[in-house]
DNA sequence: GAATATCTGATGTACGTTGCCCAAAATTGC
DNA sequence: GCAATTTTGGGCAACGTACATCAGATATTC
């Protein structure tokens, strides 16, 4: 009735406690016969580790570290003040949570910071990563000593990371097309794009997955030269503003990187019946408040919190030697309007 | 450092452990002078029971039960693997999910079935409820007996359950006309809506949330009476097929029971340049396919793998005596497109 | 066939909490 | 002030696992 414990295991395959302890926790000096014998047993009643008393005797701790990029990016900003919070909830649980900032864009500098680490202070690391070798031998080093490594936001998926945390961009840019499409079906015209940068690798997907639906199924929709707009609102005020002279027949736009407020600025003389459909990503204060006022029409989302505890749920597979698909929960790209703001 | 302990607090309070755990655990026979030294000893230190020490001990399992309606309809299918598939899940975690399925739209039998419920055989409900003084008696005579309940995805906020889980359907329903709406925005036409029945609470708030936007946001389109379907895909094949048929400027579809496999086939002769707009509820197999292959625009959905797991933690949060709100993750309405699928 | 080297068993303590028991102390009633 | 009662203390065995130690049992090797 009630499960099997290591007394169980250990009576059906006729060995000793000591014995059944040294197979489950990977402890040599065990024959390999007799291992099998252990093994079989295991099998056959069905046993499971009772990790809660396991941790319990062990005194464990799930010491984590997130590798965030310092600086006033808001959504980092956000993703640390959510694992600051998170770490807090999750104290009882066994799990403690520190962030380490490390600048931005700087692929030697994370590299650095991750030699630094010692693995004896650290049972699992989530890291923002740059993509670099010397990024890639640092993880693969940690790895090595038995520090799981997960990647978060942004992968490095030739590395030796043991698990993605984050959306799919291309899947992002994808989705805002379908939208924007749809939004301006029956309003022929042109639509713009406004990107931070096209040498960020997240903006690029982004921008290639809109091109792949729009092209293919909203034909009747013209799309226009990438704006880069440097995430910074002021840039991309004037851009935008220029081009709105310049086209009277805008009938959307997708803005997928940061300085939304250019795009509210840019619009704010339009007359709302002939404003162009508005998609754009991340809900922050300012992004919130134009889908209310109805300025913009939908904005694309990633969970950040849903991040960040799916990194501590798939570190906590990675140390207790399961599976983190199994543990790590979906996290999609989200679309929001007006009404199904949370 | 580490954290404190009973040892600490009884130490610091002055009294025997015994006390302590008499006051931890509610039991009487502790003064109030002596309960309130005990009290302050907790909060000085900061004390947090270690709960995977007190199960253990306790050798406690979390018993809850599910009670779906039964039959073909796949949202309710899907809740019940997700039940069974959360429950092998979560058996180490010391909680054993059971599901009972009980006829559809039929109140008197849920009622009787909850009446049949031995208090001591389980230690906390999840329902998916039906609105009926009877089901609210069941529901009020457990909570009494010190079975909690919760309601799931269909609420009823009048009644004894300790937690609802589950989507606002007033934003559900809104948020679908803001889709449908903007889909429809320059192609004027009349937009048909297809319920279940209109005596479940969730199909009449639906409606409700996507009139008052309807009628507020998009002038130009007519919403049609609803249609009720009763969830059944030949109904609504049918009755749909005699609203296309009489009405040839039907630009929108806002289908928010199940049976949508009706929908399918009612549309599947329109040609797609004539097919009006399509937004559903629910992601199934059926729907999932619709979309994928362009017969359906979008479909809003609540995951059920969230609200199962919710209901799971409000229950054991209820159980523990602790707030179900702050065990609860946020359960929003999710949009999704073809494109962003999970 | 002895000397190792390698396995295995038995036993005990610990983790933080629960829950039971019995004795000691404090409080109450008369 | 003594008995009856309530409140408290101290002890101890669980819960399922981890980990250490030491003695004993097999296998190898020469």
């Amino acid at each position: 009735m009630s499960r099997p414990t290591v007394h169980d295991v250990a009576r059906t395959a006729g060995v000793s406690l000591s014995t059944v302890d040294r197979v489950l926790n990977g402890r040599d000096g065990v024959r390999a016969a007799t291992l099998e014998r252990v093994n079989a047993a295991m099998r056959e009643l069905g046993y499971q580790r009772d990790v809660a008393a396991a941790n319990l005797s062990k005194r464990r701790r799930y010491r984590l570290r997130f590798f965030l990029p310092e600086g006033p990016n808001a959504f980092m900003r956000g993703v640390q003040d959510e694992v600051e919070s998170c770490g807090s909830e999750m104290w009882p649980e066994r799990v403690e949570l520190s962030v380490e900032t490390v600048p931005p864009f700087d692929a030697e500098a994370l590299a650095e910071r991750l030699r630094a680490v010692d693995p004896e202070a650290v049972d699992g690391l989530a890291v923002v990563a740059t993509d670099s070798a010397a990024v890639m031998a640092a993880i693969a080093r940690l790895v090595e000593a038995g520090v799981p490594v997960v990647t978060l936001v942004s992968d490095l998926p030739s590395s030796r990371r043991g698990y993605f945390v984050g959306i799919d961009n291309v899947v992002a840019g994808r989705t805002a097309a379908g939208l924007l499409g749809r939004f301006c079906r029956f309003r022929p015209g042109k639509v713009a794009v406004i990107a931070g940068s096209m040498v960020v690798r997240d903006h690029v997907e982004r921008r290639l997955g809109f091109e792949q639906v729009m092209r293919s199924e909203f034909p009747t929709l013209e799309v226009m030269p990438t704006i880069e707009g440097l995430d910074d609102a002021d840039v991309v005020a004037d851009k935008l503003g220029a081009l709105l002279a310049a086209h009277d027949d805008l009938v959307g736009i997708y803005s997928l990187g940061a300085g939304n407020r250019g795009v509210i600025r840019a619009l704010s003389d339009t007359p709302e019946a002939e404003r162009p459909a508005i998609v754009v990503h991340e809900l922050t204060p300012h992004t919130r408040e134009a889908l209310l006022s109805g300025m913009f029409d939908a904005a694309i989302n990633q969970d950040i919190g849903r991040e960040v505890r799916g990194a501590v749920r798939a570190l906590r597979a990675l140390i207790d030697g399961a599976s983190p698909e199994a543990a790590g929960e979906r996290i999609g790209v989200e679309v929001f309007l007006r009404d199904n703001l949370p």
